[in-house]
DNA sequence: ACAAAAGTGTTACGGTTACACCCATGC
DNA sequence: GCATGGGTGTAACCGTAACACTTTTGT
């Protein structure tokens, strides 16, 4: 017999509907959000979820059980999203206004479920919600979906569609936050494998920064920093010098 | 007859002790503490009150009402404990560690006002907390204590004395967020009466970033922004030059 | 040999530093 | 005049920008 632990949002349900989270487990009126970044080698991109018979697309989140710190909270979502376990983390907003106080949007998305729940339920309450973006390494992860969606999937941020809420304005302050700590910290390492190439590190720069850099004075800047471990060359097969490949120095994790 | 509106957190009671806040009026489990930065003229402080018969200091802090804006209701906070309506202010970061659940920390408080209450009350319950800073004018200011407090006054940051429970850690992230919010937001205007001199306004940078600057440096470097607006002479009386008066040009609020 | 991309050398430019000097003020 | 602190001029210094050039790779 397999024991579930009460954190989990989702336990098991013969009917094979899935069940609810219990009000009793968590917190009301509080939620995470997290703009979990991953980098494909040329875009960056966001997860995001798509619930079950509405298209709608949402920024993966959950609730915070009432014996579990805020940051633990977030960490078990997005174990259960990515399956990673040592993420980049990092707090950006809370989120407050009432105008995303929207109960109709939960319950159409709950009843898209099968469920149907009184106007009192604790899941049709008012929000706010704690924002975080996490950094990932896009070609280690296999994201899977919660209980209400069928999907989960990597979108482009410089092309997003349309999201629930007000979870637009979120990704739009995430990535300004990024932005604001591309030097100040080392966040771009988290988007990276291993290893890598300088033009595959500009192009994280770019993805974020939103613009061209030069590649001479790029490339030297990054190696005067003195943070990078020079490693054997990448042939590509292609008819033009290999590149070095690099390492971040020191298993630092970029804070 | 006096109306009294629902969200302030405290209402007229004929037995002297101040009445509790409502539980209906507030979302539970949510609050928010606010660290309020002025510039005396020389040292950078901010405001704390001491809880009545306790000898224990905190953050200025409140609830959020139920049909009221997160960002409103620190802003209701602020303008009842400076008087002041048009505030720099800007979230940091929330605090929701299971570490900062002393229940009975608010029991003692509440007691030393006189109040006992059940061990089910709301107040005596988790709260995830949202931090603020604020920047306000120290001159223009005369904070008032809230009902539990007998006391509200400034304390230098540079040496604080001991806060209840996280209350100190909160101070700290403040102050690096500021730091790091110095030159990207124009976050100084906020300390400094209408006018001032470069002197003065390398005093609030000094004690922000918690170093000397160089004089002359400092001085090209802000005027070179072009920020500043030249004004007449403040004769201090000393015997030396008089130093120029400037105010920041345009009416910008420093985002 | 050629094209494409990586890597490096050289000079120019712009902002910051260091230090000197001059200016204004009250005693 | 003198001490004190404000304001400015100047040259050295340093990091980045701009551009040219060399090197490496596969066809």
């Amino acid at each position: 017999m397999r024991i579930i632990p009460t954190y989990l949002a989702t336990i098991y349900n013969p009917e094979q509907k899935m069940s609810l989270p219990l009000e009793n487990d968590f917190i009301p009126h509080l939620a995470f959000d997290s703009v979990i970044f991953g980098f494909s080698g040329e875009k960056l991109k966001i997860l995001l979820m798509e619930y079950h018979n509405t298209a709608w697309l949402a920024l993966p989140g959950g609730f915070v059980g009432k014996n579990e710190n805020l940051n633990d909270a977030v960490r078990r979502g997005l174990q259960e999203r990515t399956g990673l376990d040592k993420i980049y983390l990092e707090q950006f907003y809370t989120f407050g206004d009432l105008a995303r106080f929207k109960p109709e949007i939960m319950q159409t998305i709950l009843a898209a479920n099968g469920h149907q729940v009184a106007a009192e339920n604790w899941m049709l309450d008012r929000f706010v919600s704690v924002a975080y973006y996490a950094l990932i390494n896009y070609h280690e992860v296999e994201p899977k979906p919660d209980a209400l969606s069928d999907s989960i999937a990597w979108y482009d941020v410089d092309a997003l569609p349309e999201l629930i809420l007000d979870h637009s304005e979120i990704v739009k302050k995430a990535l300004e936050t990024l932005k604001s700590n591309i030097d100040r910290k080392l966040v771009s390492m988290n988007l990276l494998p291993p290893r890598f190439t300088i033009k595959e590190l500009q192009q994280v720069y770019e993805a974020i920064l939103g613009e061209k850099l030069r590649r001479t004075t790029f490339q030297r800047k990054i190696l005067s920093l003195d943070i990078l471990e020079r490693h054997e060359k990448l042939y590509s097969g292609k008819s033009h010098k290999a590149p070095f490949l690099y390492s971040f120095k020191g298993n630092q994790m970029g804070n």
